[in-house]
DNA sequence: AAAGAAAATGAACGATGTTCAATTTTCCAA
DNA sequence: TTGGAAAATTGAACATCGTTCATTTTCTTT
């Protein structure tokens, strides 16, 4: 049955290829300005067949959503040496922001991916328990934390889901105005000056 | 010229009538299934119409856009009562906050304009200045908190965007859960908790 | 009432996502 | 080697979208 094995391996390689093309044009010329016909070109393929790996347009940008959070998390493995949970918290904000600056397009993608989806799709369920998995290793951290001493008089669940959205806004922010043309080019970014200042605070805590 | 001053109220009418049944559709349909034909269907003209006191689609969303910014700063006004600026300060997120949970679907294409929009356009850059307008109250207020000895060894502008930063951040997350269906039905949301914690962090500050 | 201006129309165009019958390629038994 | 079944690939065709513009309708002025 070894032709059967290749065959699967074959298919896999032709999804990742599309998947490298689709994810080149979105970058390059955006979601919207990408279409299937231009990604079946870049690889030398008919249209139909792209619909033969991929269910439609959606589940592209799906599996390119997924991709994006299993980049992610691979990013907050060197946190794994961390062992002060503090540090480690400290830390795992600076991966976070460093991920989203350094590719804007897709941390866009990853959380701009409400208006093509179907409510309350199985797949949707999926997405939303990827992205509680990263934040689960951001929740277990606070634990930690609070376990250590830290946070006293402050709530887990609320307390994390704040610093993720702090994180998680300054950096959207900052994408949309670099989208927008509105670039200061500064060497440090003004997210970056932002999360420095929540640091210091936590200092205190 | 008492009808040209008539022709240009119709003219203002039918401008604004168009909008409200766009942002009826919008919110009900979503933006990408809203179409410029159903648009035209739902007010009783033809399509051409629509495009005689609009542009494009884009110039719609950007309308619209433009009514979310008015419509928030319109929110802002009551905290000018609040004489004392930390406690103007607390107050404001709290504003922002209703006002993102109470209309999210405005919200969202208040913060998700960047995929449809032209790069550097003239228009875009208005965009951003409302939203800068916006954050200028915010600053304002931050600066005259530190003027008073709140935040020592902070830097404003960093400061005022960390606080955008999350604020924002823990209502897009929120308002991008509820738009997935993973809606757990607190009477007191996640985002109002969350933003408590940072009222109690600032309250040492 | 007629002519000119303004407003409204909707057929038509190009492009898109998507489908599917037809075609080509690959495979393995005879 | 070869023949035909199974799998993979194709691209023409369809519905719908945003958008345009020559035409028609409505209104204003003389």
């Amino acid at each position: 049955m070894a032709v059967a094995d290749r065959k699967a391996k074959d298919k896999e390689a032709l999804k990742a290829l599309i998947l490298k093309a689709a994810k080149k044009l979105f970058v390059e010329k955006g979601v919207d300005q990408t279409t299937i016909r231009s990604i079946a070109t870049a690889i030398d393929y008919s249209v139909g067949t792209v619909y033969v790996y991929f269910k439609d347009k959606n589940a592209i940008l799906h599996a390119l959503h997924t991709q994006g959070f299993i980049h992610l998390s691979g990013h907050f493995k060197v946190l794994y040496n961390v062992s002060d949970p503090m540090e480690r918290l400290k830390a795992m904000g600076k991966v976070y922001i460093k991920f989203a600056i350094t590719n804007p397009d897709m941390y866009d993608l990853m959380f701009s991916l409400k208006a093509p989806m179907e409510f309350l799709d199985a797949i949707n369920q999926e997405e939303w328990n990827e992205g509680k998995g990263t934040f689960d290793v951001l929740r277990t951290t606070v634990k930690q934390c609070m376990d250590k001493g830290h946070f006293k008089g402050h709530q887990l669940e609320p307390l994390a889901f704040m610093i993720w959205g702090m994180v998680h806004g300054m950096c959207s922010l900052e994408i949309s105005k670099r989208s927008c043309g509105v670039n200061l080019g500064k060497p440090e970014t003004i997210v970056e000056e932002g999360y420095g200042e929540f640091l210091r605070i936590m200092d205190k805590l």
